[in-house]
DNA sequence: ATGCCTGAA
DNA sequence: GACCTTCAGGCAT
C-alpha cells in the first residue's frame, strides 16, 4: 500500500534522516501509531520551508558529511589490520567485564503512565476516551492521542495537524507536582533513598526492603504499584533489573528481567541502540553508519569500535552490550548544581533596543532564580539564537563572586552582546556557572577535595536559618582562597563591591562599544568575541548580510566543524559517588560497587587499571600495524588516563 | 577559559 | 502562520 521511500512521499526528496530528525526525539514510546513513516511525512510537510526546517536540514547535512569522514577514517584504520586479532583482544576485555558483573542489587525503575494526561483525566472524567493532550510548551498526550502519532515535545500546531479533533488541555503544573509528591512519598516507603528522576519517574533500590520483609522483587513491586493505584488512582509501570539501564528499558506494566548474565545479554541483544541513555539522534546515526543498530551489533563490530575508540568510546559500548551499568541509587544530591540560567524565545527582532529589553527581562528572571536559590557564581554566559536558529554563546569570568542583582547581570550580558551586533534574534539567555552555594556556610567549595568528607559529617547542618551573610566569616573559609581575595563573605561582598569593583574595567558603567575592535585590547575585555568578528567586520560585509551569521568561526560560513563525535558516554558509565557515611565504594573504571576499605579499593583500582593497560596495548599494537596518520595529533593515549583517582587512591 | 555540541526530561 | 526550557557534561582550542 504505502509507497516506500523511492517514491518520494514528500515533494522534494526529503532524506530519511531528516524526516526522523524532524519527527523529534521521543519516537518509540508506548502506544505509537504503526505507520511512523506516514506521520513523519506529515510532520515534515507541516514545517517545510520554515527557517526551522532549513536549520534542521543544515544540521542533517553536516552530520551526513561527518559520517562520510568517519567512514573514510574507518577504511583507513581498518586497512591491513588483522581484525581477528583485534577482536581477540576485545574479547578479553569483555571477559573481564563479565567477571565483574554485579547482579546483587534489585533496581527498579518506576514510571507513571501518561502522567499529565492521567492526572487531568482524574480531575475531569469527561475527557475519558477523548483524544486530548496537555500542552504548554511540550506536549503530553493521552493514549488515545498517541495513536495518532502525537508525542511529547511536539508543537501544538503539528499535533493538531495529525489529529484535528485533538482536545488541548492547559498545563496545570502545580497539580502534577502535588500528585508527584504524593507518589514519591509512597515510593520512599520502600526505599527512602530513592532517586526521583523527574516528576513522573524514579529509581529505587529494593534490595534492603525485600530482604527485611522477605519478599521477592516482583511481590514487592506489585505491592508498591497497588499502593500507588489505591492511594492516587494513577497507574505506574515498573521495570525490575539488576541495574538502571536494564530497569529503564521495560515494556508497560511490570516487567522483571532474570538476574543472570544470559538473560541480560539476550535482552540487550535486540535492544535498539537508541534506547541506551546517552545515545540520541546523532549518535544513533553515527553508530548506524558503521552497522550498529542494536546493542547486539556492538559485538559484531567490536573490532572497528576498538580501532576507533576515540570516536565511539569502546568501553561504554562494551558495557552496554553486556547490559552492565550503574546500580547505584541515591537521592538527588542536595545542591550539586552546576549552573543557573534563564532564556527566552520570542518572535525574531533586530532592533537593538528591543533586544536589550529582552535581555533585561531575562536578567530579571535570572536574578529571581539566583536569589531564590541562594546562589552566586563566577562566570556569566550569554546565549543567543539567530532567526536562522543558529546558536551562539559568549562568556565572561570574574575572579570574584558576582552580584546577582539584575542590573549587574544585565550589564554583563550587555557587554557580551553589544559587540555582536547587528543581530536578528529569536532567543536570548543568560546563565551563571562556577556556582557557589550561599546557603552552605563554609565547607562546600567546588574545588575542594575534602568536601566529600565534610558532607558525610555535617549532612544536615542543624542551622535552620539560612542567612546570606554568614555571621562568622572568619571560620568559614579557612584557606581556600588562593588568590588572596576576600571570599569569605560571598553575597555580602559581591553586593557591596558592585560599584567599586568596576574601577578599571568598563563593567557596569558604560560599555564603550567600538574603539576596542582594533588592536587595542583593554585587558581581556571581550576576549573571544572580537577576534573572529573583526575579520568579518573588516571585510565590510557589515551592511545587509551581516546578521545572517555573525561568524563564530573564522571566515568559514559554517560555525565550526569538529571531530568530537561520540560524546558524553564516558562519564556516564561509571556509577555515582557513594552515599554519605557508608563505606560503599564505586570503582570509577568498571562501576563495580563494593564494600571495602581503602586498601582493598586500591587493589581493585589497580586491577582495573591493568585492564586498561591491556586494552591500550591492544589498541596500540593494532594501530601500529595499520601504520600512519590515523591519529591526527600524536596523542597516543587511549582510554586509561581518564582518572585522577589513581592519584587519590594512592594515599 | 571559552565555545560548541549532544542529550535528557 | 513558523518547533521550548533548563541543565549537565564532553571535546577542542
Amino acid at each position: 500500500m504505502q509507497s516506500d521511500a523511492t517514491e518520494t512521499p514528500v515533494p522534494s526528496q526529503t532524506s530519511d534522516s531528516l524526516l526522523k530528525r524532524l519527527a523529534g526525539p521521543s519516537t518509540g514510546k508506548a502506544g505509537l501509531a504503526k505507520d511512523q513513516t506516514d506521520i513523519n511525512r506529515v510532520i515534515a510537510e507541516a514545517s517545510k520551508g520554515s527557517k526551522f526546517y532549513e536549520n534542521e536540514k543544515r544540521k542533517d547535512k553536516d552530520l551526513t558529511e561527518k559520517i562520510a569522514r568517519i567512514l573514510k577514517q574507518r577504511d583507513e584504520v581498518t586497512k591491513g589490520v588483522d581484525m581477528h586479532q583485534v577482536e581477540v583482544g576485545v574479547d578479553q576485555v569483555i571477559a573481564k567485564m563479565e567477571v565483574n558483573r554485579d547482579l546483587s542489587q534489585i533496581i527498579v525503575h518506576v514510571d507513571m503512565d501518561a502522567f499529565y494526561a492521567n492526572v487531568e483525566l482524574l480531575d475531569n472524567p469527561d475527557l475519558a476516551n477523548k483524544k486530548f493532550g496537555v500542552c504548554f510548551m511540550s506536549f503530553s498526550a493521552s493514549y488515545e492521542a498517541r495513536k495518532h502519532g502525537i508525542r511529547s515535545g511536539m508543537p501544538e500546531y503539528i499535533a493538531k495537524k495529525l489529529c484535528p479533533e485533538l482536545v488541548v488541555v492547559p498545563l496545570n503544573m502545580s497539580r502534577y507536582s502535588e500528585m508527584s509528591q504524593k507518589i514519591m512519598g509512597i515510593f520512599r516507603r520502600y526505599d527512602p533513598n530513592m532517586h526521583a528522576a523527574s516528576v513522573d519517574e524514579g529509581y529505587l533500590n529494593l534490595t534492603p526492603y525485600c530482604e527485611e520483609h522477605m519478599l521477592t522483587a516482583a511481590e514487592c513491586v506489585q505491592q508498591m504499584r497497588d499502593a500507588v493505584q489505591r492511594e492516587t488512582s494513577l497507574t505506574v509501570s515498573a521495570g525490575i533489573a539488576p541495574n538502571k539501564l536494564l530497569a529503564k528499558n521495560k515494556p508497560n506494566g511490570q516487567f522483571q528481567l532474570d538476574f543472570d548474565p544470559r538473560s541480560v545479554k539476550a535482552f540487550m541483544h535486540d535492544l535498539s541502540i537508541r534506547k541506551v541513555p546517552g545515545v540520541g539522534r546523532v549518535n544513533e546515526r553515527l553508530l548506524e553508519s558503521i552497522g550498529i543498530k542494536t546493542c547486539g551489533d556492538i559485538f559484531t563490530h567490536r573490532g572497528t569500535l576498538c580501532l576507533m575508540d576515540k570516536q565511539f568510546g569502546l568501553h561504554f559500548l562494551l558495557q552496554t552490550y553486556l547490559g552492565i551499568a550503574s546500580n547505584v541509587v541515591q537521592p538527588g544530591q542536595r545542591e550539586e548544581r552546576k549552573s543557573v540560567g534563564a532564556e527566552r524565545t520570542f518572535t525574531a527582532i533586530d532592533s537593538k533596543e528591543k533586544i536589550l529589553k529582552k535581555l533585561e527581562e531575562v536578567a530579571a528572571e535570572l536574578e529571581a532564580d539566583m536569589e531564590g536559590g541562594g546562589w552566586t557564581g563566577k562566570t556569566v554566559t550569554l546565549k543567543y539564537k539567530l532567526d536562522t536558529y543558529q546558536v551562539f554563546t559568549r562568556a565572561k569570568s570574574f575572579d570574584r563572586w558576582i552580584s546577582t542583582k539584575k542590573e549587574h547581570l544585565f550589564s554583563i550580558g550587555k557587554e557580551l552582546l553589544l559587540p555582536e551586533f547587528p543581530l536578528k534574534l529569536r532567543l536570548i539567555g543568560l546563565r551563571v556557572t562556577k556556582l557557589r552555594d550561599l546557603r552552605v556556610d563554609a565547607d562546600k567549595q567546588p574545588g575542594s577535595i575534602k568536601r566529600q568528607f565534610f558532607d558525610s559529617v555535617d549532612a544536615g547542618p542543624s542551622s535552620p536559618r539560612k542567612r546570606r551573610r554568614s555571621a562568622t566569616p572568619d571560620e568559614d573559609e579557612p584557606t581556600l582562597s588562593q588568590d588572596g581575595f576576600e571570599e569569605s563573605m560571598p553575597g555580602y561582598l559581591a553586593h557591596e563591591e558592585l560599584d567599586p569593583d568596576a574601577p578599571e574595567y568598563s563593567g557596569n558603567s558604560t560599555i564603550k562599544p567600538e574603539s576596542s575592535s582594533d588592536g587595542t585590547k583593554p585587558v581581556r575585555q571581550r576576549p573571544p568575541v572580537s577576534a573572529p568578528a573583526s575579520t568579518s567586520s573588516s571585510q565590510g560585509t557589515s551592511s545587509h548580510v551581516a546578521y545572517l551569521k555573525p561568524q563564530s568561526s573564522s571566515s568559514s560560513t559554517e560555525p565550526r566543524k569538529r571531530g568530537s563525535s561520540f560524546v558524553s558516554m564516558k562519564g556516564k558509565d561509571r556509577a555515582e559517588e557513594p552515599p554519605d557515611g557508608r563505606e560503599m565504594q564505586t570503582c570509577p573504571l568498571c562501576s563495580k560497587i563494593m564494600q571495602v576499605d581503602n586498601r582493598d579499593f586500591n587493589a581493585h583500582i589497580d586491577f582495573c587499571l591493568s585492564k586498561g593497560a591491556i586494552r591500550e596495548a591492544q589498541a596500540m599494537a593494532s594501530a601500529d600495524k595499520s601504520s600512519i596518520s590515523l591519529r591526527p595529533t600524536g596523542t597516543h593515549k587511549k582510554v586509561p588516563d581518564k582518572r585522577p583517582s589513581s592519584k587519590q587512591t594512592k594515599r
